[in-house]
DNA sequence: TTTCAAGTCGAGGATGCCTCGACTTGTTGG
DNA sequence: CCAACAAGTCGAGGCATCCTCGACTTGAAA
Protein backbone atom coordinates (compact mmCIF):
# COMPACT_ATOMS: atom_id res chain seq x y z
CA UNK A 1 0.00 0.00 0.00
CA UNK A 2 1.84 2.80 -1.34
CA UNK A 3 1.01 6.14 0.23
CA UNK A 4 -0.83 8.25 -2.42
CA UNK A 5 -1.22 11.33 -1.59
CA UNK A 6 2.96 12.90 -1.50
CA UNK A 7 3.23 16.22 0.22
CA UNK A 8 4.16 18.94 -2.43
CA UNK A 9 7.83 19.32 -2.11
CA UNK A 10 8.51 22.78 -0.36
CA UNK A 11 9.03 26.15 -1.86
CA UNK A 12 12.41 26.66 -0.11
CA UNK A 13 13.60 23.55 -1.15
CA UNK A 14 13.30 23.98 -4.22
CA UNK A 15 14.42 27.42 -4.87
CA UNK A 16 17.55 26.02 -2.99
CA UNK A 17 18.21 23.12 -5.20
CA UNK A 18 18.10 25.76 -8.38
CA UNK A 19 20.63 28.14 -6.73
CA UNK A 20 22.60 24.94 -5.84
CA UNK A 21 22.38 23.49 -9.39
CA UNK A 22 23.14 26.96 -11.07
CA UNK A 23 25.90 27.74 -8.71
CA UNK A 24 27.42 23.97 -9.03
CA UNK A 25 27.34 24.59 -13.24
CA UNK A 26 29.36 27.60 -12.87
CA UNK A 27 31.94 26.41 -10.17
CA UNK A 28 32.53 22.69 -11.94
CA UNK A 29 32.61 25.19 -15.56
CA UNK A 30 35.38 26.94 -14.04
CA UNK A 31 37.64 24.57 -11.74
CA UNK A 32 35.90 21.34 -12.90
CA UNK A 33 34.20 18.42 -10.91
CA UNK A 34 36.71 18.50 -8.55
CA UNK A 35 36.21 21.97 -6.64
CA UNK A 36 35.03 22.50 -3.41
CA UNK A 37 31.51 21.47 -2.35
CA UNK A 38 31.70 24.26 0.37
CA UNK A 39 32.39 26.60 -1.96
CA UNK A 40 29.31 25.76 -4.34
CA UNK A 41 27.23 25.93 -0.81
CA UNK A 42 28.66 29.25 0.26
CA UNK A 43 27.96 31.24 -3.40
CA UNK A 44 24.45 29.69 -3.52
CA UNK A 45 24.05 30.94 -0.03
CA UNK A 46 23.07 27.62 1.62
CA UNK A 47 24.75 25.49 4.03
CA UNK A 48 26.93 22.55 3.22
CA UNK A 49 24.59 20.05 5.20
CA UNK A 50 21.44 21.41 2.88
CA UNK A 51 23.87 20.95 -0.10
CA UNK A 52 24.56 17.32 0.95
CA UNK A 53 20.84 17.32 1.66
CA UNK A 54 20.09 17.71 -1.94
CA UNK A 55 22.71 15.72 -3.55
CA UNK A 56 24.16 12.44 -1.51
CA UNK A 57 27.24 12.41 -3.04
CA UNK A 58 29.91 14.32 -5.90
CA UNK A 59 28.59 12.07 -8.60
CA UNK A 60 24.48 12.62 -7.88
CA UNK A 61 25.40 16.43 -8.19
CA UNK A 62 27.16 16.06 -11.33
CA UNK A 63 24.03 13.70 -12.72
CA UNK A 64 22.03 16.28 -11.50
CA UNK A 65 23.58 18.53 -14.11
CA UNK A 66 24.11 16.34 -16.55
CA UNK A 67 20.23 15.65 -17.05
CA UNK A 68 19.04 18.65 -19.13
CA UNK A 69 22.05 18.39 -21.08
CA UNK A 70 21.90 14.69 -21.86
CA UNK A 71 18.29 14.83 -23.27
CA UNK A 72 19.34 16.78 -25.89
CA UNK A 73 22.16 14.35 -26.89
CA UNK A 74 20.41 11.98 -27.03
CA UNK A 75 16.86 13.30 -29.00
CA UNK A 76 20.23 14.46 -31.29
CA UNK A 77 21.55 10.43 -31.61
CA UNK A 78 18.02 9.79 -32.11
CA UNK A 79 18.13 11.82 -35.43
CA UNK A 80 21.18 10.53 -36.62
CA UNK A 81 20.14 7.14 -36.48
CA UNK A 82 17.32 8.07 -39.00
CA UNK A 83 20.89 9.88 -40.95
CA UNK A 84 20.79 8.56 -44.56
CA UNK A 85 24.82 8.90 -44.20
CA UNK A 86 25.40 6.52 -41.89
CA UNK A 87 29.37 7.18 -41.78
CA UNK A 88 29.10 10.70 -41.54
CA UNK A 89 26.44 10.20 -39.05
CA UNK A 90 28.74 7.99 -36.49
CA UNK A 91 31.51 10.66 -36.85
CA UNK A 92 29.06 13.50 -35.84
CA UNK A 93 27.52 11.64 -33.00
CA UNK A 94 31.49 11.13 -31.66
CA UNK A 95 32.04 14.93 -31.83
CA UNK A 96 28.80 15.81 -30.67
CA UNK A 97 29.78 13.50 -27.32
CA UNK A 98 32.89 14.68 -26.73
CA UNK A 99 31.90 17.69 -26.60
CA UNK A 100 29.27 17.03 -24.59
CA UNK A 101 31.37 15.07 -21.79
CA UNK A 102 34.14 17.94 -22.35
CA UNK A 103 31.85 20.75 -20.51
CA UNK A 104 33.93 20.06 -16.75
CA UNK A 105 37.44 19.16 -16.51
CA UNK A 106 36.92 15.73 -15.04
CA UNK A 107 33.66 14.99 -16.02
CA UNK A 108 35.39 12.10 -18.93
CA UNK A 109 36.67 10.40 -15.66
CA UNK A 110 33.44 10.67 -13.91
CA UNK A 111 31.54 9.42 -17.04
CA UNK A 112 34.66 6.55 -17.28
CA UNK A 113 33.99 5.32 -13.77
CA UNK A 114 30.47 4.12 -14.21
CA UNK A 115 29.16 4.78 -10.93
CA UNK A 116 25.36 4.23 -10.30
CA UNK A 117 24.71 7.82 -10.32
CA UNK A 118 25.54 7.90 -14.45
CA UNK A 119 24.58 4.20 -14.99
CA UNK A 120 21.64 5.32 -17.88
CA UNK A 121 24.04 7.79 -19.31
CA UNK A 122 26.20 5.35 -20.15
CA UNK A 123 24.18 2.48 -20.91
CA UNK A 124 22.07 5.09 -23.06
CA UNK A 125 24.87 6.57 -24.77
CA UNK A 126 26.68 3.04 -25.62
CA UNK A 127 23.30 1.99 -26.89
CA UNK A 128 23.20 5.03 -29.48
CA UNK A 129 26.51 4.18 -30.14
CA UNK A 130 25.80 0.37 -30.90
CA UNK A 131 22.66 1.23 -33.17
CA UNK A 132 25.18 4.22 -35.21
CA UNK A 133 27.84 1.27 -35.78
CA UNK A 134 25.85 -1.07 -36.96
CA UNK A 135 23.57 0.97 -39.58
CA UNK A 136 27.43 2.06 -40.53
CA UNK A 137 28.88 -1.39 -40.98
CA UNK A 138 25.40 -2.78 -42.51
CA UNK A 139 26.05 0.03 -45.40
CA UNK A 140 29.50 -1.58 -45.78
CA UNK A 141 31.14 1.96 -44.18
CA UNK A 142 33.18 0.33 -41.37
CA UNK A 143 36.26 -1.39 -41.53
CA UNK A 144 36.38 -3.33 -38.25
CA UNK A 145 34.29 -4.58 -35.68
CA UNK A 146 33.90 -1.59 -33.79
CA UNK A 147 30.87 -1.39 -31.21
CA UNK A 148 29.30 1.19 -29.23
CA UNK A 149 31.88 0.20 -26.25
CA UNK A 150 34.84 1.15 -28.39
CA UNK A 151 32.68 4.51 -29.26
CA UNK A 152 32.03 5.14 -25.42
CA UNK A 153 35.70 4.85 -24.82
CA UNK A 154 37.15 6.13 -27.69
CA UNK A 155 34.85 9.72 -26.51
CA UNK A 156 35.94 9.37 -22.97
CA UNK A 157 39.17 9.29 -24.25
CA UNK A 158 39.25 12.06 -26.60
CA UNK A 159 36.69 14.37 -24.07
CA UNK A 160 39.96 13.83 -21.58
CA UNK A 161 42.50 14.74 -24.24
CA UNK A 162 40.39 18.32 -24.62
CA UNK A 163 40.76 18.85 -21.08
CA UNK A 164 44.71 18.36 -21.11
CA UNK A 165 45.82 19.43 -24.61
CA UNK A 166 44.23 21.88 -26.81
CA UNK A 167 40.72 21.22 -28.51
CA UNK A 168 42.30 20.98 -31.66
CA UNK A 169 45.06 18.70 -30.77
CA UNK A 170 42.04 16.42 -29.47
CA UNK A 171 40.33 16.42 -32.60
CA UNK A 172 42.98 15.38 -34.64
CA UNK A 173 43.40 12.26 -31.92
CA UNK A 174 39.62 12.01 -33.27
CA UNK A 175 40.32 12.17 -36.72
CA UNK A 176 42.76 9.27 -36.57
CA UNK A 177 40.18 7.15 -34.41
CA UNK A 178 37.70 8.23 -37.46
CA UNK A 179 40.13 6.97 -40.30
CA UNK A 180 40.83 3.50 -38.49
CA UNK A 181 37.41 3.17 -38.20
CA UNK A 182 35.35 4.27 -41.10
CA UNK A 183 35.93 2.68 -44.58
CA UNK A 184 37.55 4.83 -46.77
CA UNK B 1 83.43 31.82 -8.54
CA UNK B 2 81.50 28.74 -8.04
CA UNK B 3 82.90 27.20 -4.59
CA UNK B 4 84.63 24.06 -5.95
CA UNK B 5 84.49 21.80 -3.48
CA UNK B 6 81.10 20.57 -2.96
CA UNK B 7 80.39 18.91 0.50
CA UNK B 8 79.57 15.45 -0.12
CA UNK B 9 75.47 14.56 0.76
CA UNK B 10 74.63 13.22 3.88
CA UNK B 11 74.90 9.33 4.39
CA UNK B 12 71.57 9.32 6.49
CA UNK B 13 69.91 12.23 3.84
CA UNK B 14 70.77 9.47 1.31
CA UNK B 15 69.35 6.77 3.02
CA UNK B 16 66.18 8.62 3.28
CA UNK B 17 65.84 9.63 -0.06
CA UNK B 18 66.13 5.87 -1.08
CA UNK B 19 62.93 4.72 1.50
CA UNK B 20 61.15 7.85 0.56
CA UNK B 21 61.47 6.84 -3.50
CA UNK B 22 61.01 2.97 -2.44
CA UNK B 23 57.60 3.49 -0.42
CA UNK B 24 56.47 5.96 -2.66
CA UNK B 25 56.73 3.49 -5.92
CA UNK B 26 54.74 1.35 -4.16
CA UNK B 27 51.99 3.28 -2.57
CA UNK B 28 51.54 4.50 -6.09
CA UNK B 29 51.10 1.94 -7.79
CA UNK B 30 48.61 0.72 -5.36
CA UNK B 31 46.57 3.90 -4.79
CA UNK B 32 47.92 6.05 -7.77
CA UNK B 33 50.24 8.97 -7.56
CA UNK B 34 46.95 11.07 -5.48
CA UNK B 35 47.57 8.97 -2.55
CA UNK B 36 48.84 10.57 0.57
CA UNK B 37 52.23 11.96 0.84
CA UNK B 38 51.46 11.89 4.73
CA UNK B 39 51.00 7.97 3.97
CA UNK B 40 54.29 8.16 1.89
CA UNK B 41 56.26 9.41 5.18
CA UNK B 42 55.00 7.40 7.65
CA UNK B 43 55.75 4.34 5.82
CA UNK B 44 59.33 5.37 5.04
CA UNK B 45 59.31 6.19 8.44
CA UNK B 46 60.16 9.49 8.19
CA UNK B 47 58.78 13.02 9.26
CA UNK B 48 56.63 14.41 6.62
CA UNK B 49 58.97 17.96 6.72
CA UNK B 50 61.61 15.43 5.57
CA UNK B 51 59.70 13.81 2.45
CA UNK B 52 58.97 18.11 1.45
CA UNK B 53 63.14 18.90 2.00
CA UNK B 54 63.57 15.74 -0.67
CA UNK B 55 60.22 16.50 -2.90
CA UNK B 56 58.84 19.55 -3.10
CA UNK B 57 55.77 18.95 -4.63
CA UNK B 58 54.34 15.90 -5.65
CA UNK B 59 55.04 16.23 -9.22
CA UNK B 60 59.13 16.45 -8.33
CA UNK B 61 58.35 13.04 -6.11
CA UNK B 62 56.48 11.16 -9.37
CA UNK B 63 59.64 12.84 -11.69
CA UNK B 64 62.27 11.38 -9.80
CA UNK B 65 60.69 8.01 -10.13
CA UNK B 66 60.53 8.22 -13.38
CA UNK B 67 64.09 9.04 -14.01
CA UNK B 68 65.48 4.93 -14.32
CA UNK B 69 62.29 3.92 -15.75
CA UNK B 70 62.94 6.44 -18.71
CA UNK B 71 66.18 5.57 -19.31
CA UNK B 72 64.83 2.29 -20.29
CA UNK B 73 62.13 3.34 -22.50
CA UNK B 74 64.34 6.09 -24.12
CA UNK B 75 66.72 3.29 -24.55
CA UNK B 76 64.27 1.44 -26.32
CA UNK B 77 63.13 4.07 -28.37
CA UNK B 78 66.46 4.65 -29.89
CA UNK B 79 66.97 1.08 -30.76
CA UNK B 80 63.86 1.25 -32.61
CA UNK B 81 64.73 4.37 -34.27
CA UNK B 82 66.89 1.75 -36.28
CA UNK B 83 64.42 -0.84 -36.75
CA UNK B 84 64.36 -2.01 -40.87
CA UNK B 85 60.79 -1.89 -40.35
CA UNK B 86 59.13 1.54 -39.86
CA UNK B 87 55.80 1.02 -39.14
CA UNK B 88 55.97 -2.17 -36.92
CA UNK B 89 58.52 -0.38 -34.84
CA UNK B 90 55.94 2.93 -34.56
CA UNK B 91 53.39 0.56 -33.25
CA UNK B 92 56.09 -0.98 -30.61
CA UNK B 93 56.94 2.52 -29.31
CA UNK B 94 53.64 3.26 -28.89
CA UNK B 95 52.86 0.22 -27.64
CA UNK B 96 55.72 0.90 -25.04
CA UNK B 97 55.06 4.08 -23.91
CA UNK B 98 51.38 3.24 -22.96
CA UNK B 99 52.55 0.78 -20.72
CA UNK B 100 54.96 2.78 -19.34
CA UNK B 101 52.87 5.73 -19.05
CA UNK B 102 50.28 3.24 -17.39
CA UNK B 103 52.10 2.22 -13.88
CA UNK B 104 50.56 4.38 -11.96
CA UNK B 105 47.11 5.85 -11.77
CA UNK B 106 47.33 9.40 -12.61
CA UNK B 107 50.51 9.29 -14.45
CA UNK B 108 48.79 10.05 -17.47
CA UNK B 109 47.38 12.80 -16.18
CA UNK B 110 50.55 14.11 -14.58
CA UNK B 111 52.14 13.84 -18.27
CA UNK B 112 49.90 15.57 -20.12
CA UNK B 113 50.03 18.36 -17.48
CA UNK B 114 53.60 19.22 -18.77
CA UNK B 115 54.73 20.26 -15.30
CA UNK B 116 58.59 22.10 -15.59
CA UNK B 117 59.34 18.83 -13.45
CA UNK B 118 58.74 16.73 -16.63
CA UNK B 119 58.92 18.69 -19.31
CA UNK B 120 62.30 17.03 -20.30
CA UNK B 121 60.33 13.40 -20.14
CA UNK B 122 57.80 15.07 -22.52
CA UNK B 123 60.36 16.64 -25.02
CA UNK B 124 62.32 13.62 -25.30
CA UNK B 125 58.92 11.39 -25.69
CA UNK B 126 57.59 14.13 -28.50
CA UNK B 127 61.46 13.94 -30.13
CA UNK B 128 61.47 10.29 -30.59
CA UNK B 129 58.22 9.94 -31.96
CA UNK B 130 59.05 12.97 -34.51
CA UNK B 131 61.91 10.69 -35.36
CA UNK B 132 59.95 7.37 -35.85
CA UNK B 133 57.05 9.31 -37.72
CA UNK B 134 59.56 10.81 -40.00
CA UNK B 135 61.31 7.03 -40.88
CA UNK B 136 57.69 5.51 -41.62
CA UNK B 137 56.13 8.58 -43.44
CA UNK B 138 59.73 8.61 -45.81
CA UNK B 139 59.32 4.26 -46.06
CA UNK B 140 55.35 5.77 -47.40
CA UNK B 141 54.16 3.68 -44.23
CA UNK B 142 52.05 6.71 -43.11
CA UNK B 143 48.42 7.90 -44.15
CA UNK B 144 48.58 11.13 -42.57
CA UNK B 145 50.64 14.48 -41.34
CA UNK B 146 50.77 12.60 -37.80
CA UNK B 147 53.79 14.41 -35.75
CA UNK B 148 55.70 13.62 -32.48
CA UNK B 149 52.12 15.82 -30.82
CA UNK B 150 50.04 14.00 -32.11
CA UNK B 151 51.79 10.69 -30.70
CA UNK B 152 52.16 11.76 -27.23
CA UNK B 153 48.65 13.02 -27.15
CA UNK B 154 47.40 9.47 -28.25
CA UNK B 155 49.50 7.54 -25.89
CA UNK B 156 48.67 9.61 -22.56
CA UNK B 157 44.79 9.45 -23.59
CA UNK B 158 45.31 5.18 -24.53
CA UNK B 159 46.69 5.34 -21.11
CA UNK B 160 44.10 6.89 -19.04
CA UNK B 161 41.95 4.56 -21.21
CA UNK B 162 43.62 1.61 -19.16
CA UNK B 163 43.07 3.31 -16.35
CA UNK B 164 39.21 3.12 -16.13
CA UNK B 165 38.27 0.73 -18.62
CA UNK B 166 39.75 -2.78 -19.30
CA UNK B 167 43.52 -2.94 -20.80
CA UNK B 168 41.88 -4.84 -23.54
CA UNK B 169 39.45 -2.21 -24.36
CA UNK B 170 42.22 0.77 -24.42
CA UNK B 171 44.29 -2.09 -26.83
CA UNK B 172 41.30 -1.61 -28.86
CA UNK B 173 41.29 2.51 -28.69
CA UNK B 174 44.92 2.06 -29.55
CA UNK B 175 44.08 -0.55 -32.77
CA UNK B 176 41.58 2.20 -33.89
CA UNK B 177 44.06 4.89 -34.07
CA UNK B 178 47.27 2.82 -35.67
CA UNK B 179 44.60 1.66 -38.11
CA UNK B 180 44.29 5.07 -39.07
CA UNK B 181 47.90 6.02 -39.06
CA UNK B 182 49.31 3.12 -40.98
CA UNK B 183 49.10 2.67 -44.55
CA UNK B 184 47.23 -0.28 -45.43
C1' DT C 1 87.11 17.68 18.50
C1' DT C 2 84.77 21.38 17.16
C1' DT C 3 82.02 23.76 13.99
C1' DC C 4 78.04 24.48 11.27
C1' DA C 5 75.66 23.49 7.01
C1' DA C 6 72.63 20.18 5.88
C1' DG C 7 69.10 17.59 7.24
C1' DT C 8 65.18 16.25 10.33
C1' DC C 9 61.28 16.86 13.02
C1' DG C 10 56.39 17.59 13.94
C1' DA C 11 53.17 21.09 15.61
C1' DG C 12 49.93 23.98 13.51
C1' DG C 13 47.13 26.76 10.29
C1' DA C 14 44.37 26.08 6.30
C1' DT C 15 41.18 23.66 3.55
C1' DG C 16 38.02 20.18 2.46
C1' DC C 17 35.02 16.00 3.33
C1' DC C 18 30.92 14.37 5.42
C1' DT C 19 27.74 13.47 9.54
C1' DC C 20 24.43 14.38 12.84
C1' DG C 21 21.53 16.34 16.26
C1' DA C 22 19.16 20.60 17.21
C1' DC C 23 16.40 23.94 15.20
C1' DT C 24 13.14 26.23 11.75
C1' DT C 25 9.50 26.57 8.48
C1' DG C 26 6.25 25.54 4.74
C1' DT C 27 2.26 22.64 4.02
C1' DT C 28 -1.81 20.67 5.19
C1' DG C 29 -5.98 18.98 7.57
C1' DG C 30 -9.17 20.64 10.60
C1' DC D 1 -6.78 30.82 10.65
C1' DC D 2 -4.09 27.64 13.34
C1' DA D 3 -1.67 23.84 15.20
C1' DA D 4 1.05 19.83 14.23
C1' DC D 5 4.76 17.86 12.14
C1' DA D 6 7.36 16.22 8.25
C1' DA D 7 10.57 18.19 5.50
C1' DG D 8 14.20 20.99 5.21
C1' DT D 9 18.10 23.80 7.08
C1' DC D 10 21.91 24.79 9.77
C1' DG D 11 26.74 24.64 11.17
C1' DA D 12 29.81 22.79 14.69
C1' DG D 13 32.94 19.14 14.88
C1' DG D 14 35.72 14.95 13.83
C1' DC D 15 38.74 13.51 10.53
C1' DA D 16 42.13 13.60 6.72
C1' DT D 17 45.31 15.97 4.01
C1' DC D 18 48.21 19.70 2.44
C1' DC D 19 52.25 22.44 3.18
C1' DT D 20 55.26 25.67 6.05
C1' DC D 21 58.44 26.97 9.36
C1' DG D 22 61.29 27.52 13.29
C1' DA D 23 63.69 24.74 16.62
C1' DC D 24 66.60 20.99 17.03
C1' DT D 25 70.01 17.22 15.64
C1' DT D 26 73.79 15.14 13.24
C1' DG D 27 77.25 13.92 10.01
C1' DA D 28 81.31 15.84 7.26
C1' DA D 29 85.27 18.25 7.15
C1' DA D 30 88.99 21.06 8.88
Amino acid sequence: MTESTRRRPRADALRNRERLLAEADAVFREQGTGASLEGVARRAGVAIGTLYGHFPTRTALVAALLEARNRELFEHGDRLAADPDPARALADWIRAVVRHAAAYQGLAAELAARSDELQDSCHRMTGIGDLLTDRARAAGALRGDTTGADLFTLMNAAAWAREHDTPAQADRLLDLALAGMIAR
